[in-house]
RNA sequence: GCCGAAGUGGCGGAAUUGGUAGACGCGCAUGAUUCAGGAUCAUGUGCCGGUAACGGCGUGGAGGUUCAAAUCCUCUCUUCGGCACCA
């Protein structure tokens, strides 16, 4: 017998599927379709188990969905562009392209090593012109529909490296990569008004909620963040300006609102301060806060800090006058920057208040039940209190009733406020796409042209640690005529942040070489959306995100037909070891390359597949692949021993006679079927799969010994010959190689389809029976499957045992569960 | 602080509808094979007591519902993840 070579076997294999082109797709509109995804990777240079956990995952989806007859779509693709490359190019004096492509160059090798099944023919890398022209092309079409705009906001920014930094970029107020502080600092640049989405965004989550994770879900509602409520106009006492907008998800505690606070940015604060006793203390107070960050600002922990501007407003339900303050926790940037005040009801406010010495007035009874705790606001629903006309009106109601009298008085109306904040996409940095417009003195910013596309990122950039785009420095790049006056122009030298790149890309898997089109309608209404994407969980908001905004976007563009992007989605956890995730840092590392030399891929995937779900973490074991090697290696084995007297058989007709250990065979691997397709396709969880076909395999095994006898058995050489085939077939999607190998044995060629079960085989004629006596289990009995429920009962009890046990004692009750126990209840 | 997920043998994990807790794998033990080791095959393996038959205990903890609870309910502890002054 040939030993279980994985090395020859895997290559072999390979081969033959690359030569064959074996994973090619194409669109065909008479079979059904199922587009399966995996997160594309960004090319850092080595894959990571990971990776090979995500792929894994998403190769065995592919190949039982193959089998099932679905006409899959399985591509992979390179999250090409971003600043690992550009500060590595800069580290080593090289260039990013360079250091990108040898990277996916290495990364793919490594891919193809695993043996998985994709569609290498739609390979795209985003850093390629031929891609990112379509990022620019969407920017511009994001254009024409307003959905761009450019401002002044806040940036992360390094000393140090003299470059901006993206929030995901600063752990903890420091630079990753240089560990110096971060700054706040404000820097004009390009924004895609996703807020305009935010309510269609929040609406198909809930046609989401069949195939996404509830924690994504809540993710994104809680990062949406919508709040309804007022917005209400207090008029200013004695001065004539303009009244403070404020606004409130409470209306129906405005007759709790005893002061008003302004956030230190508000335009008011200052104005108003003007001319008082407080002009000194605001001003001191402003430099204050404005030298602290951001991250300490927003801090829940941080001291609420103000000052009284000096000025006061008119509680416009009570008349009275109020103190305007200004205080450290309201923030510029949500809602109007301003809020009243309603230190009963808003613990925020109650803090503030007690702190300095401010009136705190109830106005909402809290329901029975419930009571005020001193010390303490209450924020919950109650019956308004002191509250003129509105009083005992409760919670939702009174809200309604206030917003009505705001309307109708013209000093207020319902309104709604996000938490979501338009996506800032202009990054100051060299490797990634240009964004397609053109400042002219002229005439202002000016798109270029869709002939013009693409504006090629220009490969002869000096690269540095400066803080701007290289792009600067290049008079060929940055000079040009104005598309719209002709007179001289200058180019954006901002790059799009990466994220574009891949928040369209799965679509452009429909149709990757497509020339005339991001991707054709006919591709791409075909497949998408994606049926299954899978990928880690710390793309919950961003990625996911961004991805279902442009789907949107594309709809309204009438690009595209699916109402969301991603039917389904799996986040898969970490793969971790000795509790913590691998990392370079904590030495504690695998290399999925020494695991391929050492075992060989299929034992890599069958193991990182087996050790658990995919949803949970991985607890990485070196064992634990020793014994899925061993695994393999008992698989080959037995089908070896196997092969010579089986090779001629045929499986055993339905209801075919067989010999006891024959039939039971036959039972098993029917039982097996069942459990690996349900596991596969409506659990998702591939190591209890795993786990029935080696039962599978055990039961081969105490077949070996009364072989010899036991062959020349009716049905014998068949019932074995289904078992091993049903083996070899379940095995497809997670350990393909020596599947395919031991398949052309028997002689089959490549692509057997899933195996179907005999509901009829799945039934034994013998049951093992548990006996309780008042719920404990004290004997158990075989008997046979078609034994009526009074029967069971009766032999029940007349077992010796059971006999014995209630002999003294009077039986109240029996319970009969069919086909599993008998439960004796008796006193 | 708020929200979410989880807690089961020495370890990874299983138990799909409330019905035999611990499938499968690792580890360990014993035996066979072998000069030996390794590999392989077989058997055993939750804990405590007992040679054994068997008995008791047992799914983070405490209560409860039920003939029956890892699973349902109440309270509680621990771990991990996310959000965190959003008016």
């Amino acid at each position: 017998m040939r030993n279980y070579d994985f090395k020859a076997i895997e290559e072999k294999w390979q081969r033959v599927w690359e030569e064959n082109r074996a994973f090619k797709v194409e669109r065909d509109p008479a079979r059904k379709k199922y587009y399966l995804l995996e997160m594309f990777p960004y090319p850092s240079g080595r894959i990571h188990m990971g990776h090979v956990r995500n792929y894994a995952i998403g190769d065995a989806l592919a190949r039982f969905k193959r089998m099932q007859g679905y006409n899959v779509l399985h591509p992979l693709g390179w999250d090409a562009f971003g600043m690992p490359a550009e500060n590595a190019a800069i580290k080593n004096r090289s260039h990013p392209a360079t250091w990108t492509f040898e990277n996916i160059h290495a990364m793919r090798k490594q891919i193809k090593r695993l043996g998985f099944s994709y569609d290498w023919d739609r390979e795209i890398a985003t850093c390629r012109p031929e891609y990112y022209r379509w990022n620019q092309w969407c920017f511009l079409r994001f254009m024409e529909k307003g959905l761009v705009y450019r401002k002044n906001a806040t940036v992360n920014w390094c000393e140090a490296c003299q470059t901006v930094l993206a929030n995901e970029q600063v752990v903890d107020d420091r630079c990753w990569r240089c560990d110096g502080e971060v700054l706040q600092k404000e820097q004009e640049g390009w924004f895609l008004k996703i807020t305009a989405y935010a309510d269609r965004l929040l609406d198909g989550l809930t046609t989401l909620a069949e195939g996404w994770p509830e924690q994504v879900l809540t993710m994104q509602r809680n990062w949406i963040g919508k709040s309804l409520g007022a917005e209400v106009d207090f008029k200013v006492d004695g001065q004539a300006c303009e009244a403070l907008r404020v606004f409130t998800t409470r209306p129906d505690t405005l007759y709790g609102a005893t002061f008003m606070v302004l956030a230190p940015e508000h335009p008011m604060t200052v104005k108003l301060s003007r001319g008082t006793p407080q002009e000194a203390d605001v001003d001191r107070f402003l430099s204050q806060v404005a030298r602290q960050d951001k991250k300490t600002r927003t801090s829940e922990t941080t001291e609420k800090e103000g000052v009284f501007t000096g000025a006061h407003a008119i509680n416009p339900l009570t008349g009275k006058d109020i103190p305007v303050w200004t205080a450290n926790f309201v923030l510029m940037d949500y809602g109007t920057g301003a809020i009243m005040s309603v230190p009963a009801h808003d613990q925020r406010d109650h803090d503030f208040a007690q702190k300095y010495h401010l009136p705190i007035v109830q106005v909402i009874e809290p329901p029975p039940g419930q009571t005020l705790e001193p010390g303490r606001a209450f924020a919950g629903d109650g019956t308004m209190i002191d509250s003129g006309p509105f009083t005992g009106l409760i919670g939702e109601a009174g809200r309604k009733r206030i917003i009505e009298h705001l309307e109708v008085k013209k000093i207020g109306q319902a309104a709604i406020n996000y938490r979501l904040r338009d996506w800032g996409v202009s990054r100051q940095r060299y490797w990634g796409t240009p964004i397609p417009v053109v400042h002219c003195p002229a005439c202002g910013i000016v798109p270029v042209p869709d002939e013009e596309l693409p504006i090629q990122l220009p490969l002869d950039a000096h690269l540095g640690d400066k803080g701007r785009s290289p792009l600067v420095e290049l008079p060929d790049f940055l000079n040009t005529p104005c598309p719209s006056c002709a007179g001289p122009g200058r180019r954006e030298t901002d790059t799009l942040d990466t994220f574009v790149c891949s928040s369209w890309y799965f679509d452009r898997f429909t149709s990757p070489r497509n020339e005339e089109k991001l991707f054709a309608r006919s591709d791409v209404d075909y497949w998408m959306p994606v049926d299954q994407y899978i990928g880690g969980i710390e793309h919950a908001i961003l990625h996911l995100l961004y991805s279902r905004f442009f789907h949107q976007v594309f709809r309204d563009l009438d690009l595209i037909d699916s109402p969301e992007p991603f039917a389904h989605l799996l986040t898969q956890g970490m793969v971790v070891k000795d509790g913590a995730k691998m990392s370079k840092s904590k030495g504690n590392v695998v290399d999925p390359d020494e695991i391929i030399n050492a075992y060989g891929a299929d034992t890599a995937r069958l193991f990182i597949l087996f050790a658990a779900p995919p949803v949970k973490d991985l607890e990485w074991s070196d064992h634990g692949v020793e014994g899925c090697s061993r695994f393999l290696k008992r698989v080959w084995r037995i089908f070896n021993e196997f092969l010579d007297d089986i090779r001629a058989a045929r499986p055993p007709e339905p209801g075919e006679p067989l010999a006891r250990e024959l039939a039971e065979l036959r039972r098993r691997t029917h039982i097996t079927i069942k459990r690996v397709t349900d596991d596969i396709q409506t659990r998702m969880q591939f190591n209890t799969a795993i786990a029935a076909i080696m039962e599978l395999i055990n039961q081969l095994y105490t077949l070996r010994d009364g072989w010899s006898e036991l062959k020349n058995q009716s049905g014998a050489a068949g019932a074995v010959l289904e078992a091993l085939e049903t083996t070899i077939t379940l095995l497809c999607p997670f350990a393909p190689h020596i599947a395919a190998e031991m398949a052309e044995l028997l002689g089959h060629k490549e692509g057997a389809s899933w195996p179907a079960y005999d509901e009829a085989l799945l039934q034994a004629d013998e049951l093992l029976i548990v006996i309780q006596v008042n719920g404990k289990v004290r004997q158990k009995i075989t008997v046979n499957a078609n034994i009526t429920e009074q029967d069971l009962k009766a032999r029940s009890l007349e077992d010796p045992k059971i006999a014995e046990l209630v002999e003294s004692k009077a039986i109240k009750k029996v319970i009969v569960v069919p086909k599993k126990l008998v439960n004796i209840v008796a006193q």
